[in-house]
DNA sequence: TATTAATATCGGGAATTACCGATTTGGCAT
DNA sequence: ATGCCAAATCGGTAATTCCCGATATTAATA
Protein backbone atom coordinates (compact mmCIF):
# COMPACT_ATOMS: atom_id res chain seq x y z
CA UNK A 1 0.00 0.00 0.00
CA UNK A 2 1.66 3.11 -0.81
CA UNK A 3 1.33 6.15 1.21
CA UNK A 4 0.46 9.03 -0.21
CA UNK A 5 -1.03 11.51 2.65
CA UNK A 6 1.23 12.71 5.07
CA UNK A 7 -0.24 10.90 8.36
CA UNK A 8 -1.12 7.23 9.23
CA UNK A 9 -4.66 6.99 10.23
CA UNK A 10 -5.81 4.55 12.42
CA UNK A 11 -6.44 1.82 9.68
CA UNK A 12 -2.96 2.04 8.71
CA UNK A 13 -1.34 1.91 11.72
CA UNK A 14 -3.11 -1.16 12.62
CA UNK A 15 -2.32 -2.67 9.39
CA UNK A 16 1.43 -1.86 10.85
CA UNK A 17 0.97 -3.40 14.16
CA UNK A 18 -0.61 -6.89 12.63
CA UNK A 19 2.55 -6.62 10.01
CA UNK A 20 5.35 -6.40 12.91
CA UNK A 21 3.56 -8.91 15.32
CA UNK A 22 5.27 -11.45 14.58
CA UNK A 23 9.39 -12.17 15.56
CA UNK A 24 10.44 -13.43 12.17
CA UNK A 25 8.71 -10.03 9.92
CA UNK A 26 10.43 -7.96 12.49
CA UNK A 27 14.10 -9.51 12.19
CA UNK A 28 12.99 -9.10 8.33
CA UNK A 29 12.36 -5.48 8.62
CA UNK A 30 15.73 -5.16 10.81
CA UNK A 31 17.97 -6.96 8.27
CA UNK A 32 17.07 -4.84 5.47
CA UNK A 33 17.88 -1.47 7.88
CA UNK A 34 21.86 -2.50 6.89
CA UNK A 35 21.83 -5.29 4.41
CA UNK A 36 25.84 -5.61 3.93
CA UNK A 37 26.52 -6.08 7.57
CA UNK A 38 23.34 -8.75 7.63
CA UNK A 39 23.83 -10.58 4.26
CA UNK A 40 26.70 -12.38 2.90
CA UNK A 41 29.30 -10.13 0.53
CA UNK A 42 27.85 -12.39 -2.47
CA UNK A 43 24.45 -11.56 -1.83
CA UNK A 44 22.59 -9.90 -4.37
CA UNK A 45 22.21 -6.22 -3.09
CA UNK A 46 21.20 -3.96 -5.40
CA UNK A 47 23.45 -0.79 -5.30
CA UNK A 48 22.43 0.86 -8.82
CA UNK A 49 19.04 0.91 -10.49
CA UNK A 50 18.09 3.42 -8.12
CA UNK A 51 16.68 0.78 -5.84
CA UNK A 52 19.82 1.08 -3.48
CA UNK A 53 19.80 -1.73 -0.48
CA UNK A 54 17.42 -3.84 -2.25
CA UNK A 55 18.06 -7.80 -1.47
CA UNK A 56 16.47 -10.39 -3.44
CA UNK A 57 13.87 -12.79 -1.41
CA UNK A 58 16.40 -15.88 -1.71
CA UNK A 59 18.62 -14.15 0.45
CA UNK A 60 16.46 -12.69 2.40
CA UNK A 61 14.71 -16.71 3.11
CA UNK A 62 17.78 -17.92 3.85
CA UNK A 63 19.12 -15.49 6.27
CA UNK A 64 15.62 -15.74 7.98
CA UNK A 65 15.36 -19.54 8.16
CA UNK A 66 11.91 -20.11 6.84
CA UNK A 67 10.72 -21.79 3.66
CA UNK A 68 10.46 -19.77 0.50
CA UNK A 69 6.95 -19.70 0.88
CA UNK A 70 6.58 -18.08 3.91
CA UNK A 71 9.26 -15.67 2.70
CA UNK A 72 7.50 -14.53 0.26
CA UNK A 73 4.02 -14.44 1.98
CA UNK A 74 5.83 -12.27 4.84
CA UNK A 75 7.38 -10.01 2.16
CA UNK A 76 3.68 -9.69 1.32
CA UNK A 77 2.39 -8.62 4.63
CA UNK A 78 4.94 -6.05 5.15
CA UNK A 79 4.52 -5.01 1.32
CA UNK A 80 0.85 -4.55 1.95
CA UNK A 81 1.79 -2.29 5.25
CA UNK A 82 3.92 0.11 3.51
CA UNK A 83 6.91 -0.93 5.23
CA UNK A 84 8.71 -2.07 2.49
CA UNK A 85 8.46 -1.54 -1.46
CA UNK A 86 9.53 -3.42 -4.14
CA UNK A 87 11.14 -4.10 -7.58
CA UNK A 88 11.63 -6.72 -9.77
CA UNK A 89 14.52 -6.99 -11.99
CA UNK A 90 15.10 -10.44 -14.39
CA UNK A 91 13.76 -13.02 -12.75
CA UNK A 92 14.78 -11.55 -9.28
CA UNK A 93 12.45 -9.52 -6.84
CA UNK A 94 14.32 -6.93 -4.55
CA UNK A 95 12.68 -5.72 -1.24
CA UNK A 96 14.17 -2.94 0.63
CA UNK A 97 12.21 -0.73 3.57
CA UNK A 98 10.26 2.09 2.71
CA UNK A 99 11.62 5.15 5.12
CA UNK A 100 9.11 6.73 4.34
CA UNK A 101 6.06 4.75 5.99
CA UNK A 102 8.64 3.90 8.24
CA UNK A 103 8.77 7.64 9.78
CA UNK A 104 5.41 8.14 9.24
CA UNK A 105 4.90 5.00 11.61
CA UNK A 106 6.88 6.30 13.86
CA UNK A 107 5.60 9.78 14.04
CA UNK A 108 1.72 8.20 14.41
CA UNK A 109 3.30 6.10 17.44
CA UNK A 110 4.76 9.95 19.04
CA UNK A 111 1.32 11.38 18.35
CA UNK A 112 -1.65 8.85 18.57
CA UNK A 113 -0.64 6.63 20.58
CA UNK B 1 4.49 -6.83 33.07
CA UNK B 2 6.53 -4.45 34.79
CA UNK B 3 9.52 -2.90 32.86
CA UNK B 4 12.05 -2.37 34.67
CA UNK B 5 15.35 -2.15 32.16
CA UNK B 6 16.28 0.74 30.10
CA UNK B 7 14.97 -0.17 26.73
CA UNK B 8 12.94 -3.11 25.25
CA UNK B 9 14.26 -6.42 24.18
CA UNK B 10 12.27 -7.71 20.76
CA UNK B 11 9.82 -9.96 22.57
CA UNK B 12 8.79 -7.21 24.66
CA UNK B 13 7.98 -4.97 21.25
CA UNK B 14 6.25 -7.91 19.70
CA UNK B 15 4.14 -8.24 22.76
CA UNK B 16 3.28 -4.70 22.61
CA UNK B 17 2.94 -5.14 18.64
CA UNK B 18 0.16 -7.90 19.22
CA UNK B 19 -1.43 -6.05 21.66
CA UNK B 20 -1.69 -3.07 19.16
CA UNK B 21 -2.72 -5.05 16.08
CA UNK B 22 -6.48 -4.79 17.14
CA UNK B 23 -8.13 -1.40 16.42
CA UNK B 24 -10.44 -1.66 19.49
CA UNK B 25 -7.36 -1.99 21.89
CA UNK B 26 -5.59 0.97 20.27
CA UNK B 27 -8.88 3.00 21.03
CA UNK B 28 -8.92 2.04 24.46
CA UNK B 29 -5.56 3.11 24.70
CA UNK B 30 -6.05 6.59 22.93
CA UNK B 31 -9.35 6.87 25.52
CA UNK B 32 -6.67 6.58 28.47
CA UNK B 33 -5.24 9.15 26.99
CA UNK B 34 -7.03 11.97 28.13
CA UNK B 35 -10.01 10.00 30.08
CA UNK B 36 -11.94 13.28 30.92
CA UNK B 37 -12.49 14.18 27.11
CA UNK B 38 -13.47 10.93 26.43
CA UNK B 39 -15.31 9.76 29.19
CA UNK B 40 -18.94 11.11 30.79
CA UNK B 41 -18.14 13.71 34.32
CA UNK B 42 -20.06 11.15 36.23
CA UNK B 43 -17.82 8.31 34.74
CA UNK B 44 -15.59 7.12 37.52
CA UNK B 45 -12.00 8.41 37.08
CA UNK B 46 -9.66 8.29 39.76
CA UNK B 47 -7.96 12.22 40.64
CA UNK B 48 -5.82 11.11 43.53
CA UNK B 49 -5.20 7.59 45.34
CA UNK B 50 -1.93 8.01 43.51
CA UNK B 51 -3.49 7.23 40.57
CA UNK B 52 -4.55 9.62 38.33
CA UNK B 53 -6.32 9.02 35.13
CA UNK B 54 -7.51 5.51 35.98
CA UNK B 55 -10.39 4.72 34.89
CA UNK B 56 -12.82 1.64 35.77
CA UNK B 57 -13.36 -1.20 33.56
CA UNK B 58 -16.97 -0.48 32.92
CA UNK B 59 -16.76 3.17 31.78
CA UNK B 60 -13.74 1.74 29.26
CA UNK B 61 -16.27 -1.18 28.24
CA UNK B 62 -19.16 1.31 27.74
CA UNK B 63 -17.11 3.67 25.53
CA UNK B 64 -15.57 0.51 23.67
CA UNK B 65 -19.00 -0.61 22.62
CA UNK B 66 -17.73 -4.88 23.67
CA UNK B 67 -19.25 -7.06 26.09
CA UNK B 68 -17.56 -7.05 29.61
CA UNK B 69 -15.55 -10.22 28.94
CA UNK B 70 -13.87 -8.98 26.15
CA UNK B 71 -13.34 -5.83 28.23
CA UNK B 72 -11.65 -7.26 31.19
CA UNK B 73 -9.71 -10.13 28.21
CA UNK B 74 -8.29 -6.70 26.44
CA UNK B 75 -7.31 -4.61 29.37
CA UNK B 76 -5.63 -8.19 30.62
CA UNK B 77 -3.66 -7.90 27.32
CA UNK B 78 -2.88 -4.43 27.68
CA UNK B 79 -1.41 -5.15 31.22
CA UNK B 80 0.58 -7.83 29.99
CA UNK B 81 2.48 -5.94 27.56
CA UNK B 82 2.51 -3.64 29.65
CA UNK B 83 0.88 -0.60 28.11
CA UNK B 84 -1.35 0.49 30.88
CA UNK B 85 -0.87 -0.24 34.39
CA UNK B 86 -4.00 -1.79 36.84
CA UNK B 87 -5.03 -0.37 40.71
CA UNK B 88 -7.73 -2.39 42.53
CA UNK B 89 -10.37 0.09 44.83
CA UNK B 90 -12.67 -1.95 46.60
CA UNK B 91 -14.75 -3.37 44.09
CA UNK B 92 -13.22 -1.11 40.98
CA UNK B 93 -10.53 -2.03 39.50
CA UNK B 94 -8.75 0.69 37.36
CA UNK B 95 -6.27 1.00 34.28
CA UNK B 96 -4.49 3.66 32.82
CA UNK B 97 -1.84 4.24 30.76
CA UNK B 98 1.76 3.11 31.32
CA UNK B 99 3.74 6.18 30.03
CA UNK B 100 7.16 4.85 30.79
CA UNK B 101 6.74 1.69 28.41
CA UNK B 102 5.09 3.75 25.96
CA UNK B 103 8.09 6.07 25.87
CA UNK B 104 10.57 3.32 25.64
CA UNK B 105 8.16 1.73 22.85
CA UNK B 106 8.63 5.00 21.04
CA UNK B 107 12.25 5.03 21.75
CA UNK B 108 12.17 0.94 20.17
CA UNK B 109 10.48 2.24 17.20
CA UNK B 110 13.03 4.90 16.48
CA UNK B 111 16.21 2.96 16.89
CA UNK B 112 15.26 -0.94 16.17
CA UNK B 113 12.63 -0.64 13.57
C1' DT C 1 11.80 -25.40 -27.59
C1' DA C 2 13.09 -27.39 -23.33
C1' DT C 3 15.34 -26.56 -18.96
C1' DT C 4 16.50 -24.23 -15.05
C1' DA C 5 16.07 -20.78 -11.40
C1' DA C 6 13.48 -17.28 -8.69
C1' DT C 7 9.33 -16.12 -6.86
C1' DA C 8 4.31 -16.26 -6.23
C1' DT C 9 0.25 -18.68 -5.33
C1' DC C 10 -2.55 -22.59 -3.79
C1' DG C 11 -4.34 -25.89 -0.38
C1' DG C 12 -4.33 -27.24 4.05
C1' DG C 13 -3.55 -28.73 9.15
C1' DA C 14 -2.35 -26.74 13.50
C1' DA C 15 -2.28 -22.95 16.46
C1' DT C 16 -3.90 -18.58 17.91
C1' DT C 17 -7.13 -14.79 18.24
C1' DA C 18 -11.81 -12.64 18.35
C1' DC C 19 -15.58 -12.23 20.92
C1' DC C 20 -19.44 -13.80 23.27
C1' DG C 21 -22.63 -15.56 27.31
C1' DA C 22 -22.41 -18.03 31.59
C1' DT C 23 -20.24 -18.65 35.84
C1' DT C 24 -17.20 -17.48 39.59
C1' DT C 25 -14.76 -14.46 42.74
C1' DG C 26 -14.24 -10.79 45.99
C1' DG C 27 -15.61 -6.47 48.13
C1' DC C 28 -19.38 -3.97 50.18
C1' DA C 29 -23.75 -3.11 52.24
C1' DT C 30 -27.76 -4.76 54.50
C1' DA D 1 -25.28 -14.85 56.24
C1' DT D 2 -27.54 -12.75 52.09
C1' DG D 3 -27.69 -10.23 48.25
C1' DC D 4 -25.49 -6.98 45.08
C1' DC D 5 -22.22 -5.24 42.10
C1' DA D 6 -17.58 -5.00 39.49
C1' DA D 7 -14.51 -7.64 37.37
C1' DA D 8 -12.15 -12.00 36.20
C1' DT D 9 -12.32 -16.48 34.46
C1' DC D 10 -14.37 -20.37 31.91
C1' DG D 11 -16.10 -22.74 27.83
C1' DG D 12 -16.99 -22.45 23.31
C1' DT D 13 -17.63 -21.26 18.08
C1' DA D 14 -15.96 -18.72 14.26
C1' DA D 15 -12.39 -16.35 12.11
C1' DT D 16 -7.63 -15.51 11.36
C1' DT D 17 -2.74 -16.48 11.42
C1' DC D 18 1.20 -19.60 11.13
C1' DC D 19 3.91 -22.09 8.23
C1' DC D 20 4.58 -25.73 5.34
C1' DG D 21 4.96 -28.59 0.71
C1' DA D 22 3.24 -28.74 -3.88
C1' DT D 23 2.23 -26.38 -7.94
C1' DA D 24 2.08 -22.46 -11.14
C1' DT D 25 4.29 -18.54 -13.25
C1' DT D 26 7.70 -15.93 -15.36
C1' DA D 27 12.34 -14.81 -17.01
C1' DA D 28 16.79 -16.28 -18.57
C1' DT D 29 19.48 -19.54 -20.90
C1' DA D 30 21.08 -23.60 -23.56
Amino acid sequence: MKQELERLNDEQAVEIFKALSNQTRVSILQMLKDPHSHFSPQAHIIADEGFEGGVCVGDIRSKAGISQSTTSQYLSILLQSGLVEIKRIGQWTYYRRNEETIKKFEKYIGTKI
